[in-house]
DNA sequence: AATTTACGCAACCGCGGCTGA
DNA sequence: TTCAGCCGCGGTTGCGTAAAT
C-alpha cells in the first residue's frame, strides 16, 4: 500500500485563502521553486508540498495568462491533442500562460462538446485537411506496452504511445533527427521540444 | 422569489517514473 | 540492484454560481 502524500492530521484542505496565497508567493519569489515537500513547513503553510505546487503552477504563477482561450488557442489545442491525446502537460507546453489544468478544463467543457456538436467524436481520429511535418522524438521501447487507461491519441503515432513522462523523454529526443519519426498532421509545423511556459515566454 | 439543475473551475487523489542512497 | 522518497501527470471530485423552472 502506498502511504497518502501527507498524513497529517494539521493540514488545510480546500479553497486556499488569499494569506495562504501571499506566504507561498512570498516563500516562492525568495527562495524559487523545487523542494515542494519542505516548503510548506519552511513558508509556514499548513498544506502538503503536492497542494502548494499545484497551487503555484496552476493559479498563482505570474507568466499565467488566465482569462477566455482564443480561437488560435483552441484550434492548437485541438490539433495538439489530435496528436498527442490526452497528454495535456505536452499541450499546455506549447500554450504560453496556460496550464495543463486550465487546458483539460476547458476540453472537458467546451471543445469537446464543440466538437460534439459538429459531429466529430472528440476521442476519435478528426480528420484535417492539408498536411504539415511534424517531428516527434522516438520513445523508450517500453513505451509500446504500457497503458493503459490513457486515451489513445487520435492520430496514430507508431512509436509514440502512451508514456507518462514522455516530455523528459522528448526533450532529449526531439532534435537529434535519428530517432525521430516523421507523421503527417494538418497544419501544424511543430518543433515539440518541450518547453515550460516561462521559458516559452522569454 | 425560491428552488432545482447545469456548468465551469479549483483542488484532490492515486499512479508511476526518476533519482539518489 | 534494490528501495524509498520526491515529483509530475492525468483523472476525478466537489463547490460556487449562473441559468432555468
Amino acid at each position: 500500500m502506498r502511504k497518502p502524500c501527507c498524513e497529517k492530521k494539521d493540514t488545510n484542505k480546500g479553497a486556499w485563502s488569499k494569506q495562504e496565497d501571499q506566504k507561498l508567493i512570498d516563500y516562492i519569489q525568495k527562495h524559487g521553486e523545487g523542494c515542494w515537500n519542505s516548503l510548506p513547513q519552511a513558508a509556514g503553510l499548513r498544506r502538503c508540498g503536492k497542494s502548494c505546487r499545484q497551487r503555484w503552477i496552476n493559479y498563482l504563477r505570474p507568466d499565467l495568462k488566465r482569462g477566455n482561450f482564443g480561437e488560435d488557442e483552441e484550434d492548437l489545442i485541438i490539433k495538439l491533442h489530435a496528436l498527442l491525446g490526452n497528454r495535456w502537460s505536452l499541450i499546455a507546453g506549447r500554450l504560453p500562460g496556460r496550464t495543463d489544468n486550465e487546458v483539460k478544463n476547458y476540453w472537458n467543457s467546451h471543445i469537446k462538446k464543440k466538437l460534439i456538436l459538429m459531429g466529430l467524436n472528440p476521442n476519435k481520429p478528426h480528420r484535417l485537411g492539408s498536411t504539415t511535418t511534424v517531428n516527434i522524438g522516438a520513445t523508450k521501447s517500453s513505451d509500446h506496452e504500457s497503458n493503459n487507461q490513457q486515451q489513445e491519441p487520435n492520430v496514430l503515432v507508431s512509436s509514440f504511445q502512451g508514456h507518462k513522462n514522455h516530455n523528459k523523454v522528448m526533450t532529449g529526443t526531439t532534435t537529434t533527427g535519428t530517432n525521430s519519426n516523421t507523421i503527417n498532421l494538418p497544419d501544424l509545423n511543430l518543433d515539440l521540444t518541450l518547453c515550460t511556459p516561462t521559458l516559452a515566454l522569454a
